[in-house]
DNA sequence: AGTCTGCGAAATGATGTGTC
DNA sequence: GACACATCATTTCGCAGACT
């Protein structure tokens, strides 16, 4: 960001007369396009829909047709991963007739939250409706994984940004949508960006399908289990169901003290402590001679995924609660709001990396046992059996010697291996779709720059990946 | 006059941080 | 370790003008 001040030519002039809109970088921005001969198209034109959800809340069943919101548009996705309503079949035939049902080719857009984030529809399912959060592109004259990767990327994101009212809480409102500027390369270059768009789609959806079986795998393991059983805050307890170390109501609930009882009588189930054990590694600002280092908060922790992320931090701003210092695929398991279920796996590129107090670190004996913990932990039976010894109303937090007295299949070798192969291979395919559409987007910026390849995309000697390079893909059983 | 759409903003919800 | 609080993100609501 530069001065406040920004000199506007006449020809930069557009329908705008806010000094916000002209600043520098959205100029240089017109410029460079300009410079690279780059057709400049608005949403509108290459478009042949522009639209946003519906208005009226509708009434939410507990199961039907699938109903996304802006929140499930994160990361270059429509992520139905991270939980969202559904409506009846009769609201969804008036929602689809009100335009607010997305087709599988239409892009998505957050207008709200965090807004400009965009994906594809196809990458949540094949029919559902959206909430006015949402507004929907239907592309026509450009590709829709193209168009996606350029909204999402630095340069699309700044267009969005430039298009944004509101002083203090920023909206992005369809008319703004439908202003903003796309750079129209040729469609060969176009397909050349969205096909690892959409090599990204398609390993997300064998991610899910793996997701899938994982769980039918785990169902095996806990059959029998009551973790999903209600219960009144009001319970009768006999006094041999007191344990000593808690006399609240919350600890007592029946539905713990069922799940618990049925753990632990069941001989298939281990205590945690007895496979893994926990870090207590530390770690100190200046005591490594860094100047930043890699640091991971609890937000970092996708709990949808288990996917790990970090930010670089200056030693100095380290925060007082930066103090563990993890290895390569250590579990990290939230302590703080036990029922967000936030556990992941730390990749081993964040080897050396430092998170706050708020995790227990879990160091498991092997690599696939680890993606084994991962899987169990992130397991409903596990984050009711850390909820039970959850403490504070405002705010919930377990203490972390909590880890290794919970319950846990005690599976064969052989099943842990398998059961660990399996998550490994969905997280190795969602960090893949991750890395894919990074590409994505660097390449959209490249076009901008003038650095990219254009020729040699053209003459088809570049080409972009396919499922072949990806083994975990190939492996896809028929 | 009734309905739909775009817009703004309050209400609600989530979550990281300093501090004791 | 617990807490209050700040700071967002997201949902929900309702007004106003356009459209029918």
């Amino acid at each position: 960001m530069s001065g406040i001040a920004s000199w506007v030519t006449a020809k930069d002039l557009r329908h705008r007369l806010d000094a916000d809109f002209y600043r520098p970088e959205y100029l240089e921005f017109d410029h460079r396009a300009e410079a690279r001969g780059l057709k400049m198209r608005q949403v509108v034109e290459i478009s042949s829909l522009v639209t946003d959800g519906t208005h009226k809340t509708p009434s939410y069943v507990d199961s039907g047709v699938p109903f996304l919101s802006a929140k499930n548009i994160r990361n270059g996705f429509v992520d139905a991963g991270s939980g969202h309503k559904y409506v009846s079949a009769a609201e969804f035939d008036q929602l689809e007739r009100w335009n607010c049902a997305p087709r599988p080719d239409d892009v998505l857009v957050a207008k709200s939250g965090s807004i400009g984030s965009a994906g594809l529809a196809s990458g949540a399912y094949d029919r559902f409706a959206v909430f006015e959060s949402a507004a929907i592109i239907r592309p026509s004259g450009v590709s829709p994984a193209y168009l996606s990767a350029y909204l999402n990327s630095r340069l699309g994101q700044l267009q969005i940004r430039r298009n944004s009212k509101g002083a203090v809480i920023r909206h992005l409102h369809l008319e703004d949508l439908r202003e903003v500027e796309v750079p129209l390369p040729d469609r060969r270059i176009q397909d050349y960006i969205g096909a690892k768009v959409e090599l990204a789609e398609r390993c997300r959806a064998v991610a899910s399908r793996e997701r899938e079986k994982l769980g039918t795998e785990l169902a095996t393991l806990y059959e029998g289990c009551p973790h999903a059983a209600l219960s009144s805050l009001t319970t009768m307890v006999a006094p041999a169901e007191i344990d000593g170390s808690r006399l609240d109501a919350w600890y007592h609930q029946r539905r713990f003290i069922t799940l618990t009882e049925w753990l632990r009588r069941n001989p298939a189930f281990v205590k945690l402590g007895k496979v893994a054990s926990l870090s207590s590694d530390r770690w100190s600002p200046g005591a490594h001679g860094q100047s930043t280092f890699r640091y991971i908060e609890i937000s970092d922790v996708d709990s949808s995924t288990g996917h790990v992320s970090h930010s670089e931090v200056p030693v100095e701003n380290a925060p007082s609660r930066a103090r563990k210092l993890l290895r390569g695929f250590d579990v990290l398991a939230s302590t703080v709001r036990p029922n967000r279920g936030a556990v992941g796996l730390v990749p081993d590129s964040l080897d050396g990396a430092v998170a706050t107090t708020g995790f227990a670190v879990v160091r498991a004996v092997s690599k696939t046992d680890a993606f084994f913990l991962l899987a169990v932990l992130r397991h409903p039976a596990s984050t009711a059996q850390l909820m039970r010894c959850n403490t504070g109303s405002a705010y919930p937090a377990i203490e972390e010697s909590v880890l290794p007295q919970i319950w846990i299949p005690g599976a064969k070798p052989g099943t842990r291996k398998s059961l660990g192969a399996r998550e490994l291979r969905r997280t190795t395919l969602l960090q893949t779709a991750v890395d894919l559409v990074d590409q994505a987007k660097a390449d959209v910026e490249a076009l901008i720059e003038g650095t990219l390849d254009a020729q040699a995309i053209l003459a088809e000697t570049l080409k972009p990946p396919t499922a072949d390079d990806i083994p975990e893909l190939a492996e896809d059983d028929a």
